[in-house]
DNA sequence: CCAATTGTGAGACTCAGTCTCGATAAGAAG
DNA sequence: CTTCTTATCGAGACTGAGTCTCACAATTGG
């Protein structure tokens, strides 16, 4: 869940061409409030009968990924996909039924890891954390 | 890292039939030491004149996949990789300098998970937590 | 020992992602 | 507004992990 005109300013601001293509799958990402793949825009795009190229989208999403914007996530079949998020560092809480994703902030949980490492004697200098579960519209849902 | 004996045992205990490329599987998996692709078990197999289809090396993985005894994980760089392990829940320390893996028990940290999704009104069923750093040799190994 | 059933291997196939390269367009400069 | 440089694009070939199919082979309960 991102809007259009952070993914374009942020774009700017880097010093990336605002391209037409760029605005196009800006706007296809925007579009999208759960996780998605890359074929996922593509499809979309041919929906709406936009042109782009299939490695377009790859660039597009590469660039927004470096800018924070968009991250890769692993789904818990071991499948990969993409989800807009706001640039600063946390994890996801992904609804394994709507595929929706929440940020989580680190709350302490950095710290909790360096002293996991510590009793291990491993020095850990990045980590991955993914949520699986139910989003609280689903979790409503699914009582019914 | 994990026994061959560990991986038939299973095997046999899990109804699975004991044939001979399972046992090979076991062997290459047996003998790497830190996290490989099947492709990497492929090659060993191919180097030591063990004859063994790839489609057999990835059923046998899947094999023990479900039994637990290897876990699929997520570099830092978005790769998959296997890695032998003990099977309870769990998580993994990644060396990234050796890709050895230690094994990390939950302590307390699915409570801490629980607490932080109430906070957010999502229900976690279930969670993928990985460390990346370095293992104790490797620190070692780094400073000099 | 034998049949029933599970497992195997070769190779075709799929799908995500990458790469190449000639064509195109953004945007700084004038 | 026009020009020029250079980042970017699109098409399609390519790669590599993983899956599927199907004829054949091996395990094991009886």
């Amino acid at each position: 869940m991102i809007a259009e005109e952070s993914l374009i300013e942020a774009l700017d601001r880097a010093g990336y061409r605002l391209t037409e293509p760029r605005r196009t799958v800006a706007g296809l990402v925007a579009a999208r409030d759960a996780h998605f793949t890359a074929a996922d825009l593509v499809a979309d795009a041919r929906k709406r009968h936009l042109r782009i190229g299939r490695a377009t989208v790859f660039r597009a999403l590469d660039v927004f990924t470096d800018l924070g914007l968009v991250e890769r996530v692993d789904l818990p079949d071991g499948d990969h996909a993409y989800v807009g998020c706001d640039p600063v560092h946390h994890h996801h809480a992904i609804c394994t039924r709507c595929g929706r994703s929440l940020d989580i902030e680190d709350h302490g949980l950095s710290e909790v890891l360096a002293e996991v490492g510590e009793r291990l004697a491993f020095t850990v200098t990045s980590h991955r954390l993914e949520l699986y579960g139910l989003c609280d519209a689903c979790r409503a849902a699914h009582r019914t």
